[in-house]
DNA sequence: AGCTAACTGAAATGCACGTTCCAGTTGATT
DNA sequence: AATCAACTGGAACGTGCATTTCAGTTAGCT
């Protein structure tokens, strides 16, 4: 539906169809909060061999990647959505909102990040910083935010803090309420 | 020096030695950024075998969970004596500075910490979430934080945004002061 | 000094993975 | 229907790790 390189040619019609099984049971891994993202348990769970769902992406990593991008490139859509139909201090606070609700669903992602050689989804995290950034910028446009401090490091602080508490789990309604209020209180000029 | 098992009873001192060269290369390792934390490196760097290492501590974990503490230790002292010298808003502020400096220069410990039973380490956290709450209520009390938030949120938000903070490697002087500035205006009462 | 239980560390073991092999199966093409 | 390259998955393999074993060493006691 959305992946370009689904059927790259020539490939079998079995090896696609396995191919999306193998992703779909990844992304369904990655929401599980205790879940064993191996590449057994992802194969079990879309009823494959392991060395089906290994070579369908050519290795774990790269279906994982493919996997969170899936996942990401909603949100950076959300992101420009918000951009375009919301005042820039409303799109932020709206957009902060879904994605802790986001990462607090998916909150395996973070961990399997961190060491990953994952070109998609890191595409996809400057294109989320890039958006957070022109809400950042067109807010202060608008007054809404202090302007003594520096926008790139608004940006990290912002992305940092919000992955942060999304780390609760489950994120309660109180500390994302708190959250939000504390920071762009915060942020507003003093 | 601190520790207070150093020397159970009827332990030889080569034993009691080595259970310290143990624990100090451990706590070396958590402070390097890239370190590899495997027991054959802690031993290594010890210059001791692998099979001593653990035998000393009866297991990785214990290690790590004597390494960690031996380094909150100090912390949780700060906290309290910050608390006895410092308005609590004041004490609150370089607190925070002082504990993102710490996990920015120890940052091996967070990801050690994640799915480790640690009893010494889980007490101390314990203590120095306390050591923050009534940082917090103090400083409630002086009118210097709002009172809409729920005081145990409010411990919870600013422990988890101090370790996102700190996280930033190496953690810049603008995000950390960025942090600070947005953090205790957004605390203040608007 | 001599004795022995405590201690040591190189090597073996066990375990959890990701990846690769290969004999068998299946989709596509004629 | 026949053919065969693509594909499959159970099993074998390789790696990285913590832990245990055990023959040798050493601290501490007499």
């Amino acid at each position: 539906m959305s992946t370009p390189e689904e059927n790259p040619r020539g490939r079998r019609a079995d090896a696609v169809r396995n191919r999306q099984l193998a992703l779909h049971a990844a992304t369904q891994l990655l929401a599980e909060p205790g879940g064993t993202l191996t590449v057994e348990a992802i194969a079990k769970k879309a009823g494959l061999g392991a060395a089906t769902v290994v070579r369908a992406f050519g290795g774990k990593e790269a279906l994982l990647d493919a996997a969170v991008a899936g996942l990401l490139a909603p949100l950076v859509e959300r992101a420009r959505q918000l951009l375009e139909q919301t005042a820039p201090e409303q799109a932020l606070r709206t957009f902060l909102a879904e994605l802790i609700a986001f990462q607090s669903a998916h909150h395996a992602i973070s961990r399997q990040l961190d060491g990953l050689e994952a070109p998609a989804t890191t595409a996809l995290r400057q294109q989320l910083a890039e958006a957070m950034e022109e809400m950042i910028v067109g807010a202060r446009r608008d007054g809404a935010i202090r302007t003594d401090l520096d926008t790139a490091v608004l940006v990290t602080l912002v992305g940092r803090t919000a992955f942060a508490i999304a780390q609760d789990q489950p994120a309660s309604e109180g500390i994302v309420h708190a959250y939000l209020a504390v920071l762009m209180d915060g942020l507003r000029p003093q």
